[in-house]
DNA sequence: AGTGCCGGGGA
DNA sequence: TCCCCGGCACT
């Protein structure tokens, strides 16, 4: 289906389609991954970026059509003559540039414009969402890449991305095409943007994935996901020091023949070549599934710090250590005998780090109680259990009190997000048992009241007086 | 029930 | 800010 479709962008002489990035690239058309792929290859650039699909500048634009035209005189398949030129004076025509063309500057202008499109689209909620596609192929082209500066864990909206990685993945079985097929529809209008930016290097970006999250984000359209079974059946790119997972076998094939073949058509051109440089490797998604239902629901902020280290187990209790166990730490994309553990797995990690950081706070040195209330131990005993490594402060008592758990050690026991609800009730609460705890204790000594006695309220410290506590006889 | 005092409200 | 008081916790 996604040939087809693309075939069939590609192959339409006429003026692009109307985008709201303006007219693409004939490239564009064919399949945005495709389009994207051939920037990568035409670059040939090792530097990886990723354009998340937003805009351009000219002066890609200006490239992409370069590189068009190029492609398309390669193109054994080449129509007729007015195609392709027509195509040239419209759009932009496929033909390759050759990788020298790309100055420095250019890449660097590229990269410059993609990472300012992935900060606002890390701004977007959008971005978010489940759908929002992270490149798994990050671990190639992320490692193996400097470049990647934009892309890291850093940004907020990488975070999200990552995480959301799996859904591209779960998606993804190659066998049904009906995703893919909805993916596609809306390439067209993806790819300008992808295109503008998509100088990128090869490899950040799964295509197939971008593709996704493009539809996703300008269309806000939910993609079919299938999460159904627990076993994802993933592309993996065999070519040297490329590891880039792909959900789809379309996906996986463009990315070969773009990148690494160095061929810009989609299909038309493929000799089954590729078939020979991606394996196929079968996930299990019920670990990134779980990563993503825990991390998804909760805001970045709620999250807690996991610890540094991954624990080695890669299915901990929830109860314990879930915080730290959602990143799963052995996932490299490049490694798909991971069992089961996907690049998202591992990227999710360094998001999860980078919200952490936002809540240092919580993971404070224990605080003693100020009261020595019995009622306070227990309660923090108690209802606190959880909570034990964070520690806040009570405004609503004159007196600030802070809680901590006896224990101690950061490990969250529980997850962040059940940690955080406590939390919050507790402070919501009021003071019953708090109260306690701040309240003052009750003055053995006399006060004026007694001292004095209800006769004499005149000689009762103001304090007393007004029902205050006593400034005479402090005890 | 008496006491201490917090939290709140009125002037 | 001063003053008062309702109300709660504690004795």
């Amino acid at each position: 289906m996604n040939r087809v479709c693309a075939l069939r962008f590609c192959r339409v002489p006429g003026p692009s389609p109307p985008s709201a990035f303006g007219a693409p690239p004939c490239g564009a058309f064919r399949t945005p991954s495709g389009v994207f792929a051939l920037r990568n290859s035409s670059n040939g650039a090792p530097e990886s970026q990723k354009v998340e699909g937003v805009s351009l500048s000219p002066e890609t634009v200006e490239e992409q059509r370069g590189v068009d035209g190029k492609r398309v005189g390669r193109d054994p398949d080449a129509r007729s003559v007015s195609l392709l030129e027509q195509k040239r004076k419209v759009v932009s025509s496929s033909i390759d540039v050759p990788h020298a063309r790309r100055s420095e500057e250019e890449v660097d202008m590229d990269k410059v414009t993609a990472a300012m499109v992935l900060t606002s689209l890390s701004t977007s909620p959008l971005v978010r969402s489940p759908p929002v596609k992270v490149s798994e192929g990050l671990s190639g082209s992320w490692k193996d890449n400097g470049s990647t500066g934009p892309f890291t864990p850093s940004s907020n909206s990488s975070s999200g991305g990552y995480w959301s990685w799996s859904a591209p993945s779960d998606q993804s079985n190659p066998s049904t095409p009906s995703p893919p097929l909805s993916a596609d529809s809306f390439k067209p209008f993806r790819v300008p943007s992808l295109g503008g930016v998509g100088s990128g290097p090869a490899g950040l970006e799964d295509p197939s994935l971008e593709e996704q999250d493009g539809s996703s984000l300008l269309f806000d359209e939910p993609i079919p996901r299938k999460r159904k079974n627990s076993m994802k059946v993933m592309f993996k790119c065999l070519w040297k020091n490329c590891g880039k997972v792909l959900s789809t076998a379309a996906g996986i094939q463009r990315h070969i023949r773009t990148i690494h073949l160095g061929r810009n058509c989609d299909s038309d051109c493929s000799d089954g070549e590729e078939d020979f440089y991606y394996t196929e490797i079968k996930l299990n998604t019920d670990s990134v599934a779980e990563g993503l239902s825990s991390l998804s629901p909760v805001s970045p902020s709620v999250l807690s710090p996991p610890p540094p280290p991954p624990p080695p187990s890669p299915l901990p209790s929830l109860t314990q250590l879930s915080d730290s166990h959602r990143p799963p730490p052995s996932t490299d994309s490049k490694e798909p005998h991971a069992g089961g553990t996907t690049p998202l797995s591992r990227s999710a990690p360094s998001a999860l780090y980078l919200i952490h950081t936002d809540h240092a706070y919580q993971a404070t040195a224990p605080v003693s109680i100020p009261s020595s209330s019995s009622n306070s131990t227990s309660l923090a005993s108690t209802s606190f259990t959880p909570t034990n490594s964070s520690s806040f402060s009570i405004s609503w008592q004159s007196p600030p009190v802070t809680f901590t758990g006896n224990t101690v050690s950061p490990s969250k026991s529980q997850g962040f997000g059940e940690q955080r609800s406590q939390t919050i009730a507790v402070l919501s609460s009021p003071p019953r048992a708090t109260t306690a705890l701040s309240r003052k204790v009750r003055g053995e000594g006399k006060k004026c009241r007694k001292v004095y006695g209800m006769e004499n309220r005149d000689m009762w410290c103001t304090a007393c007086r007004w029902k205050k506590a006593c400034q005479r006889f402090t005890d």
